[in-house]
Formats: C-alpha cells, structure tokens, sequence
DNA sequence: TAGATTGTTAATCGATTAACAATC
DNA sequence: TAGATTGTTAATCGATTAACAATC
C-alpha cells in the first residue's frame, strides 16, 4: 500500500544510482544529501525527500551510507531481479545495442534477437543467437520474455508490438521514432527518441545568445 | 525579451512537431486543440497554453493549420536553421547513428567523423569522412562545427567534451553514460542515456501487478 | 447569425524548497 | 554533550487544468 511515486522521482534514482556507483568505486563510504545534491545539481532538500518517498536510508546526523543507498536504489528499480528481454531488428542500431550496451547491469538477460534478413538469421552476435522474426511469437509465447527491445524500422513497430503484447510481454523499450499507443495500457513503453533529444538540443544551441 | 519558456515546453515540441509531421503526410489540413490532445495523450488545454509561449498560431473558431503550425515549431525549435556536427567515436553505436540517423531532419550537416582506430580512419561511412581523433581540434578550430555527438568509450569522454568546448562547440550530444559537467556552462549538453530508460523501465515492469 | 474554438486569465494541483524538531 | 544531518512538515513556486470572453 505504497503511495504514488511521481515520474519525476523515478527518473532521478537511475542518476542517484550511477553517481552512487561512482562513489562506491572511488572508495566514498557516506555522503550527505547536501553533498550529493551539489555532485548532481539538486537540493539537499530534494535529495531527502526523494529517498523518503521509500522510507529513511539515512542516519541522523551522520549521513548515507554510499554501499547501502546503491542497493536500496538497484531494489527499487528492481535492478536485482532476474529478468529477460528479447530484441527485435538486428541491423546497425541493434547491433550496436547488442555489442555495447550492457543488459546485465538493469538485470537483464538479452535472450534471443530477431530479424528479417537471411544473411543475419543462424548468426550469433555478442552471444546473442538471432532468430528469422517469424518465430517471434513461437518463441514468446515457449519463453516469456520481459521487455521487447523494438530497434526494428519504424514502419513495423505497431504490429511488432502489438504482437508481443498479444504473447504477454510486459514492458516495450522502443527505439523507433513513433509513439505506440498499444491496446493494452497496462504495458509500459519507454522511448529512446533519438530525433526529439536532437530537436531540444537545436533548440537550445540558440538559448545563450 | 522573450519570456522564458520552461523546459516542460521545450520538450513536448518535438512531439508536437513529429505528430503534425504525421497529420500533414495523411493530408490533414486543420486540427483542434482538442484532437491535437487526444491524440498526444495531452488536455486541450495544455496544448494551447504551450502554443501560446510564443504567440498565437491558431484561428479562433477554425483551429490551427497542419503545415503552418509545423513550420512554426520548426522555426522555434531552429530546425530550418542550417547546422553542422561532427561525430567522436565510430564504433557499433557511432556507426548505427551515421547510417541509420536523419541528420538532416533536424537542420544538421553532419561533416566528419574520429576515431583513433586506423581500420576506420580514412574510410567513409554514409558519405561522412573518418578522421584521425588527433586531428579534432584542428578540423574544429578550421571549420567550427556547431554540435559534437560523443559515441566514444565514456573514460575519454569528458576530456574530449572539453576539448569541443575549447575550441568554441555551441552544444553536445552525449551519448556516454555519464553526466558531463563543462567548464563552460553556456554549451548546452543533451544526453541520450539508454540505461537509464531501461531502469525507469525496470521500475515500471512492476507497477501494474 | 450561431457554433466552434482560440487566447488568456484564474483556480488547482503537484513538485520543489525551506525550516526545524528529532536523533545519531 | 555538541555538532551534524536526517526525516518530515509547512511554505513557495511552477506547471497544468478549468473557465470564459473574444472572435473567426
């Protein structure tokens, strides 16, 4: 009977997690929320009342805990629980996914990928085997994935979806440049917009003039 | 001595501008606050409102033209200004941008590539030439690219981005997983950050159990 | 003209910041 | 104990929504 946590929370602990990794690795063992705050740009303030949205990490007087704030945050985002994910479009984007991007650090186990080329399909790329998409939803449904990795042309990102939803996937990491409305609203779709993130930084080019 | 705008604003443009991208492609001529709303998930309200930051687009009782309204965000988000980038690091991720990435879309001329790997310099890749990393600042100081995009392994990436800033770079598109904090604090950074979307992700697997 | 829908002001809601008692 | 810093409540600020007069 948690109370809502709002977006903007959640996507700060992300941010708290990869700076509290920073400092776990340079040997920090406590840090402050004023010290924290200035590391990141935000408020004392905020710092705590972020963390209390899910109850005291942190030690009157003396501080937090670097090691035990880390995994309090990785448990929040579920970063500790095994789940696995499946990828769909393996040409340079996913590729460039599969060879780079460490699944394993949001707990994640990359499974299967899936394309429509004969050249790729057999192949295996970073231990991943690639599969013709036609097994798709063969393989959904046997397997279970998590997360569909959509890094396919935009073009077939609606149906792609809708059939993974269909085979019970239960979140969308979308890579192509469209909004999915997908039928079930219980599926989360989180977007990797590459062109928006390019549009607000021409925007801002112009800002400081 | 325009009032600021807020960066909620800033953001839902690009959206705006892709959703009328999408009416005008389907020959749509006019749309309503309202149906602008329904179909981006925002109240008509709040559309208006965000129009309304930079002066009046619409026509009472008619609503707003598809292809003037897009010319308009265009224009605020600088799109129809001429720009030029260049790109630091052409590994997997470096090329799945170049090859796969309309520059263009956003106004960008995407004149050179570096890396320090010999295999790619010299090469070309979507007609973009590779240069020797050592060259950046010379090819910089020579041609004053407006935007650096950072697809390089994330421990070069902070001396790199001071670099660009020496050399007089207006923005940064930081790919690396890291938060990049600049001398200068009039060039603005945008992040693409993939695993962060993917906690936020991870986060909301849970929500709807 | 009547209907529709904007532009804009006012009301509400939510998020951030400030303040401070609790306590390590 | 005194100093530091949290947890938490109250105050402020900003963003969203509602309302409605203006007007096409």
């Amino acid at each position: 009977m948690e109370k809502k946590v709002s977006q903007a929370v959640i996507k700060r602990l992300p941010r708290y997690h990869a700076h509290l990794e920073e400092l776990k690795a340079a040997g920090v063992m406590k840090i402050s929320s004023k010290d924290l705050g200035n590391k990141m740009g935000l408020t004392a303030s905020q710092v705590r009342q972020d963390f209390n949205c899910f109850g005291g990490f942190g030690q009157q007087g003396y501080g937090y805990r670097v090691s035990n704030l880390l995994d309090s945050i990785g448990s929040i985002l579920k970063l500790d629980v095994a789940k696995t994910a499946v990828i769909i479009g393996v040409g340079n984007l996913g590729q460039a996914i599969m060879n780079n991007f460490s699944f394993v650090k949001a707990g994640f186990d990359l499974i299967a990928a899936f394309d429509s080329d004969k050249e790729l399909i057999g192949r295996e790329i970073s231990g991943v085997r690639v599969y013709d998409v036609a097994e798709l939803e063969d393989f959904c449904r046997r397997y279970s994935p998590d997360v569909g990795v959509l890094t396919l042309p935009k073009q077939f990102a609606h149906e792609t979806a809708a059939k993974l939803c269909g085979c019970g996937i239960k979140g969308i990491w979308n890579f192509t440049n469209i909004d999915l409305h997908l039928e079930i609203d219980t599926v989360p779709v989180e977007n990797v917009h590459f062109a928006e993130s390019l549009m607000v930084l021409s925007y801002r080019l112009g800002e400081n003039k």
